[in-house]
DNA sequence: CGAAATCATGAAATCGGTTTCATAGATTGA
DNA sequence: TCAATCTATGAAACCGATTTCATGATTTCG
């Protein structure tokens, strides 16, 4: 491999000037810039980026994490969030954090060991005392999962919305027995605010809240399938449900249909996240604006790094809309 | 930050000392290590990543190819790719070459300035001509996409049998006019030795090949509802069709529906890859081991940069199953 | 016209580690 | 017992770039 030096010899010149050119330094002669290109251009010469990392002190790439990349909503984020960063000249360093704690923690150092000039966390395992310290060695940023200690620039869905959206609509139709599923996660406020706006909705329309309809453990196919066995056995079930996922109510759905259900008749369903499957199947769901979220968050990572802006607070709110189909 | 010097200084030793106990040298004292360890806690120190990969050459990063990370089966090729990237201790970079000629050369320029160790493709979009220069800064190797001239290890599926068992199972089916739908890659020998498979059923089978049967430009749910128009307008259409993945066959069989015609009865539809959406709509299709694939190509990789093995041929070939669901 | 500012270049310092080489004391072995 | 080997440490070289500083030539301008 050519370096620096090999260059400079080639070229008559010194490795300062050879810099220069590669860094389109102005204060060069045409004639020796003409002399570097053409000694790089016959070396075949590319700068080494371990090197240049270290003497600049930055590595342009950026860490972007994610529970697992095969989530449809997290992938179409990483997508976006990858070819807006290679536009910038940056690449994208992928982190699963499985949903575990202690891997979101070792992902971690990478900021600290100077892997990686920023870090988008698109979800938080962890409590954010234990992420803060972190923000020491490099910024961070939310991107979707939003945490009210956290003094980062925060892109985020108004959530509360979303819930009342979906229950509203539900509503609408005529249901006042509406039922909703989520996650476990008790931690996140995205889950918590979402649950705000179903109760919003529901007090609005004078409608009662029924614990035994909010059904938990969320998230695959399969826990749809089980979750339609857990309404199908109760004895005053309700005629609507309100899913945290398109993935659930379409195992909801799919176990209905196998119990000869009726939807939206004998139950109706609304999704969230308006993934390619909700089109496939007429699924009424929320669609968020991934693409605008993915891309506000990573303009923010960029101008962070480059302008070297404090970490302070600083709030994105996108909102949702409500896509109808056939399921409510 | 600390550095190594600062470490050294407070434990009263050298760099060098100090360098040993991060990489676990022997020839170092109980007591100067506990020093070491010491220095280094006090100062929360952490050895700057891009020191060392100057040093060292290497970078402990491999960078993954794919087209887009939202298709499915190349997400999960990812997600199992970097849980065991990590579990090795390596970084992965994600380089999406959204089925660009120039994207792909460009990210290719990470090998040139080691800014990776090697490099995984897992769909070529340039011919391998243009590609090959690149080995000779770095490992390369193909997962899932093979190519004759390449003279690197390869982990792929026996796409001849894929096509030829799914054309198989139509015939079982009773069909005789078999439908092809298929992308437009004529470059990849997996699109050709899937025909190859196609064609060999049929011709065992005694079945004519139809040219107006074979259907182009079919990636997306969308291809393939305009496929099924396509079919639809046919004077003699086929009663089955064989598609290249399982997104098309989704198309092709909502758009079906919409036409009030039944499936298998008056169209069988078989897919690809049994993604998520196979298993919830009941579909017909070929399941590939991926995550077999993704980790063998990772292992591979791994020993090939930590035992520097030279670039050589070396085929790993596994199968495919057939997964018979109510559409055929 | 002479001082100040600008242009063009290279030597040397620097980024923060690891590796090589030299050295000295402690052990081993013939 | 004395040479050979092993253990333990540090000084200095090195990885390959960029940045600072110094210097001289050229241009600008009052």
């Amino acid at each position: 491999m050519a370096t620096i030096q090999d260059v400079a010899k080639l070229a008559g010149l010194s490795r300062t000037t050879v810099s220069r050119v590669i860094n389109q330094h102005p204060y060069v002669t045409d004639e020796k810039k003409r002399l570097v290109m053409n000694a790089m251009e016959e070396l075949n010469y590319v700068p080494n980026s371990s090197a240049r990392r270290l003497r600049k002190q930055q590595t342009e790439t950026i860490a972007v994490y994610v529970p697992r990349i095969t989530n449809p909503f997290f992938s179409q984020m990483v997508e976006v969030m990858g070819n807006y960063a290679a536009e910038k000249g940056y690449q994208l360093i992928l982190c699963q954090t499985s949903y575990s704690r202690n891997q979101e923690i070792n992902y971690l150092e990478l900021l600290k060991t100077k892997q990686v000039d920023g870090l988008i966390l698109t979800s938080i395992e962890n409590e954010w005392s234990d992420i803060e310290p972190y923000m020491n060695f490099g910024p961070i940023m939310l991107c979707n999962e939003y945490n009210d200690e956290a003094k980062v620039p925060t892109v985020y869905l108004n959530q509360i919305e979303g819930g009342y959206i979906g229950t509203r609509h539900l509503i609408e139709q005529g249901h006042t027995k509406i039922g909703y599923c989520s996650g476990d996660n008790t931690e996140s406020r995205v889950a918590s605010d979402r649950y705000k706006g179903y109760k919003k909705a529901l007090a609005e329309a004078g409608l009662p809240l029924n614990e035994k309809w909010f059904l938990t453990s969320a998230y695959s196919i399969e826990d749809g399938k089980r979750i339609f066995k857990e309404i199908a056995s109760m004895k005053d079930p309700p005629t609507a449900v309100f899913t945290g996922s398109d993935e659930v109510a379409a195992g909801i759905w799919k176990e209905a249909v196998n119990h000869q259900w009726r939807v939206p008749d004998d139950l109706a369903i609304i999704g969230f996240d308006d993934q390619p499957v909700a089109e496939l199947i007429g699924l009424t769901t929320i669609e968020q604006p991934i693409e605008e979220i993915a891309k506000r968050a990573m303009e923010q990572m960029i101008e962070t790094i480059e302008k070297k802006l404090p970490s302070k607070r600083k709030e994105i709110q996108l909102d949702f809309k409500l896509v109808k189909r056939r399921s409510t």
